[in-house]
RNA sequence: CGGGGAGUGGCUCAGCCUGGUAGAGCACCUGGUUCGGGACCAGGGGGUCGGAGGUUCAAAUCCUCUCUCCCCGACCA
């Protein structure tokens, strides 16, 4: 398979991106077919490694995964009146089938509260029925103006959390409970450091009462919205008659939620951690940890030297849970740069001279540093390597959220700290400032094309202070960066 | 939709200005020598240049129309 050359530049972060996604290839991950994105090999074991991770912990949490209708009935998202706003303009509608106009448009699902909303109301009676945890694992449509390699396709595959609760308190805690799964798995999984917060209304979920979400910062400075958990109300409980007989015998309305993440995430990933040669993943997303690359020296081939080392390696290879890279007519050296472009966290080199001598040569991919190490202590020896790597990408990112997180006090200052910064270019940061959560703060900042992000759960800051748009007191500084 | 750019073997691209009927590198196939950071030599297969029309003795190259993709903006996970 072809090994096109990564024509990275650190600073020119867009084109990086794309080259490393589009070409760069992890077994070449992914390309795009009309805003579509087509996932290969490599980049879907890490989505499939990814989706392990956030499957466990919804059905440890007691949700069961589900599956709805792809074709939704036009007149259900009319239903809740903010949520066809929100909806409306990137609907993708199917007016003809089976050779026939149909008599209602079918929509193709853009996210799916109104059909789970339609089959609440068949199966929710009782206050008995009540908690409803479901999880869908599913694609779907959304026809946006511009798409993005992983982080805006078309088409995308994520996991949608729906759940129906008797009251607004277990609601509201199943939306901060369902935020902070999404934020244990970026950070412990994938490295990836999140900022939790809520979202101003401006930027809330379309039909939620409040959004929350899980923000984290590429390499460029730019935000990434990550995961969002939506606490709904009563909003679509009432919009499809979602009622159940409380324990009073009384009709209310149920609370609802949903929450989500996509294969956006690996988009982040990739942001957050690849560099200049290639990949580079966590451990714990990576599909294989480690790799040995055998050397036959001079003496290869026809002594039997050859035989030797590869004979070793595989038992080595054995020990460890190791792959050996035994491909014949690839030297050596274009087997380095196979994996570490794919972002294999450790690559091993075993040759004659180790053979002689016991050793065993590793390098890691997060730091590059290459190290000699004996053969006995190797199988001891990687995991705690591969945990230390884990930490140590997530150290590294955190590191760079500290040193481009900054503080401002007034609207001028946050202007020209983010105005010049774009994508390509990076420079981006996050500016923490107090301003309200009021629409003309969101346009203000809108004027310099950045948002505000969120408004933090935990203050680490300053506590309150005067919005620096309208004056009024706010209770503490919230993140304003440009975003993807 | 507005502004840029690009469509030429599998991939990346040169050739186009100054028309003469297609090239390079990588990949692929065969044989051999290699093997501690993208090996080398020799031989070989594969494209009619996004599509349509026009000008011309002759079009990848000039003209017209059209399609597609990428980047920037508006929309957004």
């Amino acid at each position: 398979m072809a090994e096109s050359p990564i024509t990275a530049r650190s600073q020119d972060f867009a084109t990086w991106y794309q080259d490393v996604v589009l070409q760069g290839d992890m077994a070449e991950p992914a390309e795009i077919v009309k805003g579509c994105m087509v996932i290969k090999a490599n980049g879907y074991a890490v989505w499939e490694l990814l989706q392990r991770e956030l499957d466990g912990r919804f059905k440890a949490t007691g949700h069961q995964n589900m599956y709805f209708p792809l074709l939704i009935p036009q007149s259900f998202l009319h239903k809740e009146a903010e949520h066809v706003e929100g909806f409306s303009p990137e609907l993708a509608v199917v007016t003809l089938a089976g050779g026939k106009q149909l008599d209602e448009p079918y929509v193709i699902r853009p996210t799916s509260e109104t059909i789970i909303g339609h089959f609440f109301a068949k199966w929710i009676k009782s206050w008995r029925d009540l908690p409803v945890l479901v999880n869908q694992w599913a694609n779907i449509i959304r026809w946006e103006l511009r798409t993005r390699m992983f982080l805006r396709t078309t088409e995308f595959l994520w996991q949608e959390g729906h759940t129906a609760h008797s009251n607004h308190d277990e609601a509201v805690k199943e939306v901060r409970r369902m935020l902070d799964v999404y934020a244990e798995v970026a950070e412990d999984v994938m490295a990836v450091p999140v900022i939790k917060g809520v979202k101003t209304q401006s930027e809330k979920f379309a039909g939620a009462l409040q959004s929350y979400c899980i923000e984290a910062m590429m390499q460029n400075g730019f935000a990434l919205q990550a995961g969002t958990s939506h606490d709904l109300g009563q909003n679509f409980g009432k919009a499809f008659d979602v009622q159940f007989q409380n324990k009073e015998g009384q009709l209310e309305y149920v609370w609802q939620t949903s929450w989500g993440a996509s294969t956006r995430l690996i988009g982040g990933l990739i942001m957050s951690h690849s560099d200049d040669r290639g990949l580079v993943l966590p451990p714990k997303l990576a599909p294989t940890k480690a790799v040995i690359v055998p050397i036959y020296g001079k003496e290869g081939g026809k002594d039997g030297g050859k035989d030797r080392v590869l004979e070793a390696a595989h038992r080595i290879a054995k020990e460890v849970g190791a792959k050996v890279d035994d491909r014949e007519g690839q030297t050596p050296g274009a087997k380095f740069f196979h994996w570490e472009r794919r972002g294999v966290p450790v690559v091993l080199e075993f040759g004659p001279r180790d053979l002689a001598s016991g050793s065993i040569v590793l390098k890691r991919r997060d730091t590059g540093v290459k190290q000699p190490m004996p053969q006995a202590e190797l199988a001891e020896k990687l995991p705690a390597l591969l945990s230390e790597m884990q930490k140590n990408m997530f150290d590294a990112a955190k590191q760079r959220l500290r040193t481009n997180t900054v503080l401002a006090n007034s609207i001028g200052e946050v202007e020209s700290i983010l105005k010049d910064v774009t994508a390509e270019k990076g420079g981006g940061k996050f500016v923490m400032a107090h301003v309200k959560d009021d629409p003309r703060c969101d346009l203000r900042v809108k004027e310099f094309k950045a948002t505000i992000r969120c408004i933090p759960l935990v203050d680490e800051y300053d506590g309150p202070g005067k919005c620096i748009v309208t004056g009024e007191q706010v209770d503490r500084r919230a993140v304003i960066a440009k975003a993807y």
